[in-house]
DNA sequence: TTGAAAGCGCTAACAT
DNA sequence: ATGTTAGCGCTTTCAA
């Protein structure tokens, strides 16, 4: 019965005390040790299989390599290409990301994050900030490393790392516009997040740049991002009978509810109503009609969200600041030239 | 500053030495300490605020309360599913689980078993296995507690969670033939995995029992689980003028694989051919047309996996078994009665 | 029923 | 350049 050798194993083996085998075998404290020695220290660890403890490192260093990743629904198909490139960057940096499902329940939110205090991550990322994010606030408050990703909170003193809401929907309205579309509705996202609030906004002053009217009854704000708040909103516009040809949904989810909604209403995309979407996720290239949708870069969001925490664990307080990703329209085959 | 309160603090407020204290705090030992000591022991770190230092514990104990959750690929809408059942159940056994993705790739795979195995993960579900997964075995071999979860390997010792393939696909051929199919064609998954070699089987006996022929030319074996890899079988198909009315893809990537081959032929699905996946994952039933699948409970897989983990914990050795779960055939628009 | 003491495996301040 | 020492926070055997 061999257990796994441990530094006291290889400092014996390597005729040399624990202390120095730690030194030898840390790459930061490696050039106090005479390089002959360490490396004969690293052989012996390499010919041993040692590997370091990394609950006795972090018992007493406090600190873990280790950065907890806040997710509020991991099969919402939006997340998992960030959580790879949460953790491609991370990876790189020798650092690890536990992974927490929130299931978007503050309640639930809040265990997973005191127990990856409990487990000393040395920094957060959160993919759950609503505008008034007490967690966040909290977090900042205490000095703990955090980013956020996707959406941001009120307080802009906190980095994130968001999408250009801004950028993408003119880009969408334009498109719409250039087919011919004057009579433009949105799906707007809940207004408790920064993506709901910034589109909707976006949107408005698009329409303004373009010189079309900005009617408030062309606008419906869901409850959620799902596909049934998505349809329930589209056929209350057109219950309403509202005059519109086109729809800017808010995310990809609402975008496919507009089509349930249409389905119903006996209406066919894009031939009576054109439809974009926002995000680009999984299998909208799929959707008959493959839906024209705003593209973001889901993992490059992650990676930088990763870089951006690496640097503030580096050096603490040095130059948090918050990055917008650029962001393309991807055209495909829900919108065309209005009918009418 | 206050450091968060330790063992010892709560140990001093109460009055008692930090071995009661520890005895008092937990379940396991609280009865071997008087009943009143350990209330006010309880009452002391509740208002302390205390959390106990799950490295310490691991460090001592050698247990972490914690599972390493091995998957393929995050952005398979296949695994989230799975993570969740896995978490769901963990959680109220009081553990929890490390997600790692593997991409894929042997080595990022070994190196993450290697990583959850220094952080003295209690046991370990593999997504990842293939009949012969060295990783799998090995684990195995060293007694690890090990589950593996929607695919098995050849050795059926290792305990594991996985779809009944061959009664899906039954269903699945049965449905086909009901409508009127005689010529159905399998695009078969790669044949290092259970699930490629289960459901090609089971197609064969399927057609058998329904007195049906089985031509080798019916059948192509996919090398990857991939939309590419099914178009690519397909338009083989075709090409080669095989005769066939409808196809049974073995799982919903090669499926939509096949929308697209369908597509290139200018062939429309279900009026020229019908189209049968397997799993039902997600927006499945949003392609168009709606895609007949066969549904595996995916939360249901992980929540039974991480049961038989949890009690192999708990008494290791007693009754390691594997679980087939009952499927449910989708009906969808993929599949009407063939024309021809 | 409780206290004492040792130690899990590592790091880091201090000493030489 | 290396050794010594103490201790991170906890559990558990042994003793009382």
């Amino acid at each position: 019965m061999n257990r796994r050798p441990t530094l006291r194993d290889v400092a014996t083996k390597a005729g040399v005390h624990p202390g120095t085998a730690s030194r030898a075998l840390n790459p930061e404290t490696r050039n106090l040790v005479n390089a002959r020695t360490a490396e004969r220290v690293n052989r012996v660890a390499q010919s041993l299989g040692y590997r370091p403890n990394p609950h006795a490192r972090t018992l007493k260093t406090a600190r873990s390599a280790t950065v907890g990743l806040v997710i509020p629904d991991l099969t919402n198909p939006l997340f998992p290409p960030i959580a790879r490139g949460v953790e491609g960057v991370l990876a790189e940096a020798g650092y690890n990301a536990w992974i927490v499902n929130t299931d978007n329940d503050t309640a639930r939110e809040s265990a997973a994050v005191d127990s990856l205090r409990d487990r000393n991550v040395d920094g957060f990322i959160l993919a759950t900030a609503t505008l008034d994010h007490a967690l966040a606030q909290q977090l900042a408050a205490q000095d703990a490393p955090v980013i956020l990703v996707n959406r941001r909170t009120e307080n802009t003193d906190i980095p994130s790392v968001t999408p250009d809401d801004a950028a993408g929907i003119a880009m969408a309205i334009r498109h719409l516009v250039e087919l011919g579309h004057q009579k433009i509705v949105h799906l707007a996202g809940p207004q408790t997040t920064s993506t709901g609030v910034n589109r909707l906004r976006s949107y408005r002053h698009a329409l303004g740049d373009h010189g079309l009217e900005d009617s408030p009854d062309r606008v419906v704000v869901c409850e959620a991002y799902t596909e049934d708040a998505g349809a329930k909103a589209l056929n209350q516009l057109l219950d309403a009978g509202t005059d519109f040809t086109a729809v800017l949904a808010a995310n990809d989810l609402l975008a496919v509810g507009c089509y349930d909604a249409l389905d119903q209403h006996g209406l066919s995309c894009p031939e009576d109503v054109s439809v974009v979407g926002f995000n680009d996720t999984l299998f909208m290239d799929k959707l008959r009609p493959p839906l024209t949708t705003v593209r973001v870069p889901h993992y490059e969001i992650g990676a930088e969200a990763a870089r951006l925490l690496l640097e503030e664990l580096r050096s603490p307080g040095r130059h948090p600041r918050s990055v917008l990703l650029p962001l393309t329209l991807v055209v495909r085959q829900s919108t065309a030239a209005p009918s009418r």
